[in-house]
This record gives structure tokens, sequence and C-alpha cells, in this order.
DNA sequence: AATGAATGAGGATTCATTCAT
DNA sequence: CATGAATGAATCCTCATTCAT
């Protein structure tokens, strides 16, 4: 009576949606119900595939959490040298994040999701041990932990300043931490 | 009928137990029966004395992000001179924060309300005008604007990593950040 | 310390705005709140002045059926002769209620009021009654009530009825209604 | 845990309740709460099976209709000449309403439904149609009209009238309005 | 293997009413 | 005399989850 499609692709659709309604609403806004409407699968597919919210959650956001690690990887593997290394550093703190607002605001929630749950923090330490390596393709691994750092700062706080920025700072802050202190 | 107490304390009881129920569960966890029950105070009140959720948080992250430039500005105005400055800034990031994971998980709730709501994001915005403010009493403008980013990043990648972090690696990046590059 | 104003037309204010309010979303959607709010006056007014939603509806509709009442009076009063009185009839089945649709609604919560609650049912037997009189003035007893029904029937279904009514079946149903039968 | 049937007819229960119900609160005292237990389902059910509120009555009232509306169709389809079908409007006007009070209040709540919302507006429409073209069985088109809106006026007003009725005077009117005007 | 039907718990919010002032 | 503060009950609705199919 009813169709009965195999329907391969449905586990990741849900997770892709996932993302989607996440960086709409928030975790605080998203249900099941709105997920397997975004998704276009019935509701009942949802705890069929997912244990529950927070399964899909981890799932989710481990594929956010990679795809943004291995994007970051690709550029540093990119520079030739350190001074190439340097300009792609300073060009990833000052350019507009590459999903747009989308992705910052996922960022946060996967962070708040981390400041609160272990399994989440397996995965920003992952992502973060990732973007470390990459550095350390150029630099040493102290001055890689620092750039690490200020890269999230700055973007953090480009993100949630209202002001505009400067892109001289970027510069300025890779200069300053990649100097040898004197 | 039942008893009627005119409590002029009430509305901040409430604004105080959001922020605790925030912390513990998160702005997606939070109701306004679980903060009323935090507070003490029945369901009615919460609807009486806030329009919605989220003037309630509003409010509530307010009180908290002012709390948190006050307690930054009071350590930075207590620094005699740039030495203890930068002795301070390193013992922003190395220390414990001052609240527990309890203010981790509040800047992060915070920051991600900011990345998706402007009505936050000026409470963000405050506040890092405040902390640039209270560095500029030492360093110069782009210095102070380094340093924030710094302690940003360090003190979220040692709250989201895993591993333990090196006190060193503060000192460094401090010292780097202030120093005159070559 | 609160300012002490007598005003003395804040009951009228009250049940002015109560007709308002059920004009606009009815018996079923008015509210203490919403007709306070309307009427401009403290909600501690509303139980202060009024013993509930009942007595204050009763006294509002009281008004208005009184004054519905009294134009369709006036109406009959100005005609001198039975055809100047049969065309009368004709225009108010015909013409656009006097108060636009707010009228009609208000008319049709009457009926739905007094269909339950015989309080109300007092209000809509005293207009009709009135009605009756002043057809008298110009008819028989007999056709007056039969007039009466014309005027409420044909009103009705042209306010109910989605097609556009001829204002020539109003002067047919009143021709037949006031002839003699053979 | 909780027991789980499927019952296929739970709609249609729910339709009935929602009539009874209105029957006897009224749209404005009506509830999913109060429906949900007149129907003997749980509370879940009603947004469950139905949108909202509007989409509830829409449904009900339009069942409501439609039966009315047979009703009268099929009384006027039982007349077999012109005589018999004057003798049967008289008879609907001056006869109890079929269900009792209970039509008397619904037809009311439905009408102040409709002078406020087209959707409902369209039910009234489409019964009113339906009369006139039962009445069409056996009057031209401006009596059946005519006729329609006499039995309208009159069932009214003797609803809502105090005093008793002479089934006199419905004779007279279908008389009158049948009548071929001199 | 997959899902539509179903439901109790809980979501925010509105309500009429009361009481202290 | 009048009202702002307060509240428990009730409002509609959404939720995650379960079970029969």
């Amino acid at each position: 009576m009813t169709v009965r499609r195999p329907d391969p692709g449905r586990r990741d659709r849900i997770v892709d949606a996932c993302l989607d309604v996440v960086a709409e609403v928030g975790v605080a806004g998203a249900s099941h119900r709105t997920i397997a409407a975004a998704a276009g699968v019935p509701l009942g597919s949802m705890t069929y595939h997912f244990t529950g919210m927070r399964e899909l959650l981890r799932e989710a956001f481990g594929r956010f959490a990679a795809a943004a690690a291995e994007g970051f990887e690709r550029r540093m593997a990119a520079a030739r040298d350190v001074e190439e290394a340097k300009r792609a550093v300073a060009e990833v703190i000052t350019a507009e994040p590459p999903g747009g607002p989308r992705d910052l605001v996922l960022t946060h929630e996967l962070y708040t999701l981390a400041a609160r749950d272990p399994a989440f923090r397996d995965l920003t330490n992952a992502w973060m041990a990732a973007s470390r390596r990459a550095l350390e393709r150029h630099f040493d691994p102290l001055t890689a932990r620092l750039l690490d750092a200020v890269i999230e700062g700055m973007a953090m706080h480009r993100a949630l300043d209202v002001e505009p920025h400067d892109p001289a700072a970027a510069i300025a802050a890779v200069e300053r931490v990649t100097a040898r202190s004197v």
C-alpha cells in the first residue's frame, strides 16, 4: 500500500538538514519535527535512524568540524613558504567566513555544546589539533599554538563586534606572534 | 485565598535564577517553568515580569557581561606598570575562570545568542569595548586590541581542549604580542 | 503618590471599549485585559466597576440594542404616510448597515448570547418590540410583525451571502407583505 | 507504555463533540480541553488531527450546515404541489427546530463566525443556496428568495422573542409572499 | 525496514481575580 | 476610592517517543 523506497542517502540528508535547521534557529529551536520537515522525511524516520537529538547533533557537528578543519588544512598546505603561510593566516582572520554567517553561527553552537558536554569537546579538540598540525607545516609548535589562538580570538571578535575591523590588525598580529622575541 | 506578598526583589531573583539555569542546562534547555522553580516563584510571575524569554535572557546576560567586564577592568586597574599588566593578562588566560566552568559556559551561550541576534551582539560589543578600554590603560590601542583577541582565543582553546595547557604559552603569547616588532 | 482623578466617565468608556473589542475579535476573543487596554484604563478597574464579563456585556449590548432600536424608530417616525413608510423599510433592508460591518457583527454576537442566555434575550425582545411598535405607526399589528421578520431575514441573508443582492427584491418583499391578500 | 489503539473514527468523534460543546457553552467557551474531554480523547489528539481551533470549527459547522440543508431539501422534495410546499414552509417556521434549541444556538454561532470570517461565510452561503434551490422546486426564483428570507426572519424572531408566537402569522406570511401582487 | 497514528508531558502565554496599598 | 502587583488555573500548541502495521 505504501511505497517502499530504500533511499540509502536518507541518513545523510537528515544530518545535513540538522545543520541547516540549527544554523537557522539554533540548537535551542531545533526539534525532530523541524529537522524532519527540512529533510523531507517522515517524523518516524528520526527516531528510527537516530537514538535521539544528541546523537544526531554529534553526527552533524562531527561532519561540520571535519569539513572546517579540512578546509583550513588545505589552505595551509597550499602555502609554499613561511611568508605565504603568514599571509594565509592573516587572510583567514580577515576574510568573510567561508560559509557566510552560517559557519559562524554553527561554530558557536558547537562551542556551546562542547562547553557542557565532553562528547562534543572531543569534536572541538580534534578540530583544534588538526588546525595546529596544519600550522606546524610552517611554524614551530609553540608558534603554531599561539597563531591558532590568535586566529580564533580575532575571528571571534570580528564577528561579535559591531564596528568594522582593520585588516592591518590581523597582519600586525601575525607578525608579532611569529617574530622571535627580542 | 493565597497569601499575596509584595516582593520587590523578585525580578532580580528571577534574573539570577535564569543565569543559573542557563549555566546548567543551556539556553536550549531553559524554560519558564524551570527558571520559575529555580527562583522559587510561581510560573505566572515569569510572564508578568518579562515579556518573554528573550527579554529575560537579554537582562540576564546583560548583567553577566557587565559583571565580567567590571571584574576585568578592576584587575587591570590594579596593575601599577606595564610589567604588572602583562602578568595580569597572562594570569587571566591561565587561571581558572573566576566563576569556574559556569562563566565559561555562560560566555559561550552568550556568544551563540550574539551570533544570531543583534540585540545580544550589543552586549558582547560593549563587553569587548570595556575590555579594550581597560587594556588601554597600559598599552597602545593596537596592542590592546591584539591582547584582547589573544586572551579570548587562548582562554577559549584552553577550555575547549582536552589536553592540559602550558602556562608558559600564555606568557610567551603576551610577550610576543606586546613586543615592538623588529 | 499616584494621581487621583475622579474620572466619572470611566464606566462609560469601558462599556464603549467593550463593544469595540467585541466587534473586532468577538465575545470569544474579548477579555478584561484587551478591553481595559482599549479603554485606556488599568486592569484593576474592570473588576472594580463590573462584577464580571457577563455584567459588562449586558450593559454594552443593552446600549447597543437601545441605540439601534432608537435609530429605527426615528426612521419610521419620519415617514409621513404608508408609501413613505414602505420605502423606508425597503431602504433599511437594502442600505448598508448604519455602522458598517460593525453593527452586523455586534448584532450577531448579541443574538448568539441571547440564544443561550435569557438575560440577553430580554435585550433582543425589547429591541424587537420597539421595532414593531415603530412599524405599527403605519401598519396593522400583523403586517408590522411580518415586516419586521422580513427586514431581519433579508438583511441577514444579504450580509451572509457572497453574491450581490438585488434592491428590487427588497421592494418586492415589502409590496407583497403589505398587500391585502386576495 | 500506554495502550495505543488505532481509532479510525476518532476524527469524526471529535468533530461531533465539538458541535456538542459549542451548542452548550458557545464558541467563546469551547476549548481543546473541553472538546477533548467530551470526545473522550486525549488532549494531544486535538492538535494532531486539526491544525487549530479554526479548522475544527470549520469542519464541525460544515457538517452542521450540510445536515441542516439536507433536512430542508428533503422536506421540500416531499411536497407534491405548491399548496403542500406552502404548508411545509409554514411548518418549518412554526415547528420547534428539529434538533431543539441546540440547532438554534448552533445556527447563531455559525452566523456570528460568518459575520467575521469569510471561510465561514462560504458555509452559510452554500447553505442558503441549497435552501433556495429546494424552494425553487415549487416557486419562482424571486418568490423562493423571499420565502427563504421570511423563514429566516420569522424563525429567528420566534426564537429570540419571549412572547409566544401565533402560528397564524406564519401562514399569513407564506400566503402574502407567495401571492401574486395585485 | 520503515512509518503513520497517537499521546502524555511540557512549552509559552493569557486569563479573571484578589489583595495590599 | 482606586489600582498595581501578583498568581493559579487554564489557554493553545509542540515535543520526543512509542507502537501497530
